[in-house]
RNA sequence: GCCCCCAUAGUUCAAUGGAUAGAACACGAGCCUUCUAAGCUUGGGAUAGAGGUUCGACUCCUCUUGGGGGCACCA
């Protein structure tokens, strides 16, 4: 419906312009939004405001000469109002076919075109290898599985993947504290059950087979419990073992973007925005991060993604240019690399801060808080934040919450359809729903519902264009709000066997946006409660 | 010192530069002889401070205050 409305009005400028009733200009991006009150109709636009200054006009005059020509045929009325908005409310009619819409196109409906033939990745929790997950690769997980669940709805081939950081310095602390010995740095209860499991006593040696274990025996069955599925998980290793990071590091040299200064090989980043340059081998002849990341990189765009989303933890903003710096010196766009940085999460007890460290073994783990509150209340706990907010986590508090968690609410409002649903199979053996008895859904609270149906594939483009995908959960608990109305509104199953059979195939349409809004959460659409 | 994020109701969070700043929890009052009361209706409560840009600012800019994170030849 936005798409149509921005559409028409275009349109409309375009005829205006060639009849000389608006002088020519190039036509700006045109928004259209759902206004918050009801009297304001079901979308508005703020475009006559915007051109004033063009048109050296008042906005509430443009917003007349625009509406004069406008094409009805969706709207009952199209209002202005002042200082300049358009206000469109669309027709009963159309609202009435867009539940067969629903209907037909069901598991299909909402689903976009948009990143038809466009290949993208996202990587995400790639937490290193030396202990269990924490609540802050919980929170990156869930977004990124949900981020990649929508762009994979919005038609895009998407890759989900997790980068294993099995070299370098961690992993020799992780040997060190599995041995034991002065330089361990990891605690926890974890580290004491590796030494059990390993007896070498090398450090490397002890730090790669105590990684694997914990990737293996920790990581992937918290990832699994989490709902999660990568299609790759990428090691570090092999991009040592395949040659790559050395092939990357003549490249650069040879391209003159890397050079040696102080017996280092040095990044030219500051040449692409960085702040300054970064060192890609150091003096004792030691890779750092820096130069397998560029390396990472560069296969990343070989597997033919045109465009690569990091979700990371605020911890390493600092980071951002380095890759993006890499992006163009290996050329290829800045913005096809977008980095998501989700803020951290403070863990509270009683109230107080507790500083969260693996290296102190003082967290509370992803699996402890899916065990404590259930994997649909955790996601929607996440979810609702946006990446931007800084989130506080109390445990105790989440557990007493998670029994009132919104989840719930979106959860009752498909189990009562399909409690309904059952009911009405019982009675009437034969259901069929036709176009014709929709007309008879004229109440108040049954077009509004259809109103929030007909935004699901709005809110997906929304979020894969800006990735705010707290909107989802916001968009679903909003649904789940107007279908409980229209519950206490509007009894399905009445005297009046055409009614109900209308009814009927309205709560079928708000079922399926129901469930195509949790599978995208990856949060589960329970039949009974 | 420099960089990133944040400051909204008692609390936890929303709000592509739009119209009377929304929810949830908590607190107060109502609604089950009718499809699930994990529901509905309803009351009180908030944009840290000072300037600026704009027809219009929680949103953008500057400064102040207060929090979190980052500034390595660590990862």
């Amino acid at each position: 419906m936005k798409e149509k409305i921005v559409q028409l009005i275009k349109e409309t400028i375009d005829l205006l312009q060639k009849q000389k009733e608006l002088s020519q200009f190039e036509i700006p991006e045109i928004s259209v939004e759902y206004p918050e009150k009801e009297i304001h109709g079901d979308y508005s636009t703020n475009i006559a405001m915007n051109l004033a200054g063009k048109l050296k006009n008042k906005p509430i005059e443009i917003a007349k000469i625009i509406t004069q020509s406008f094409n009805q045929s969706l709207f009952d009325k199209i209002d202005v109002i002042e200082p300049g908005f358009i206000n469109f409310s669309i027709k009963k009619q159309y609202l009435q076919e867009q539940v067969i819409e629903i209907l037909d196109k069901s598991e299909r409906f909402g689903t976009l075109t948009i990143g038809k033939d466009k290949k993208i990745q996202v990587e995400f929790i790639s937490a290193n290898p030396t202990g269990p997950l924490t609540l802050g690769n919980g929170r990156g997980g869930f977004c990124g599985d949900v981020l990649a669940n929508i762009l994979e709805k919005a038609g895009y081939e998407v890759g989900r993947e997790y980068y294993i950081n099995d070299v370098g310095e961690q992993i020799k602390k992780l040997g060190h504290s599995v041995i034991g010995d002065k330089e361990a740095v990891y605690k926890g209860e974890y580290i004491k059950e590796l030494r059990k499991k390993i007896k070498e006593k090398e450090p490397e040696e002890a730090g790669q087979l105590a990684a694997k274990i914990i990737l293996e025996e920790i990581i992937k069955p918290s990832v699994k419990k989490m709902g999660i599925n990568f299609n790759v998980w990428f090691s570090e290793k092999s991009l040592y073992e395949d040659k790559k990071v050395e092939k990357i590091l003549d490249w650069l040299k040879k391209n003159k973007l890397a050079y040696e200064k102080d017996g280092a090989l040095w990044f030219n980043s500051s040449k692409f925005g960085d702040d300054k340059d970064r060192v890609l081998v150091k003096a004792d002849g030691e890779k750092t991060y820096l130069a397998s990341d560029i390396a990472y990189l560069k296969d990343k765009f070989e597997r033919g993604f045109d465009n690569l989303i990091y979700i990371w933890g605020a911890d390493h903003h600092g980071y951002i240019k380095r890759i993006e710096a890499a992006a163009e010196a290996l050329g290829y766009q800045k913005k096809q690399v977008k980095i998501i940085i989700m803020q951290l999460v403070r863990l509270l007890k009683g109230g107080r801060i507790v500083r969260m460290s693996k290296r102190e073994g003082t967290f509370i783990t992803l699996e402890e808080l899916v065990d404590e509150v259930g994997l649909d209340a955790a996601r929607f706990f996440f979810l609702q934040r946006s990446p931007d907010s800084h989130l506080n986590f109390d445990l105790s508090l989440a557990k007493e919450q998670s029994e009132k968690n919104p989840v719930y609410y979106v959860q009752y409002a498909y189990a009562r359809i399909c409690s309904i649903v059952e009911k009405f199979k019982v009675q009437n053996s034969k259901v069929k729903t036709t176009a014709q008895n929709l007309k008879l859904l004229n109440h108040l609270s049954e077009l509004r519902l259809i109103k929030h149906l007909i935004k699901f594939p709005e809110i997906i483009e929304d979020t894969v264009k800006d990735y705010q995908i707290q909107r989802l959960p916001q968009y679903a608990y909003k649904l789940a709000g107007s279908f409980h109305q229209f519950y206490r509104d509007c009894r399905v199953l009445t005297e009046d066997k055409e009614l109900s059979k209308s009814r009927l195939a309205l709560i079928l349409a708000t079922k399926i946006v129901l469930k195509n809004t949790l599978d995208i959460m990856g949060i589960s659409a329970p039949e009974k409660m």
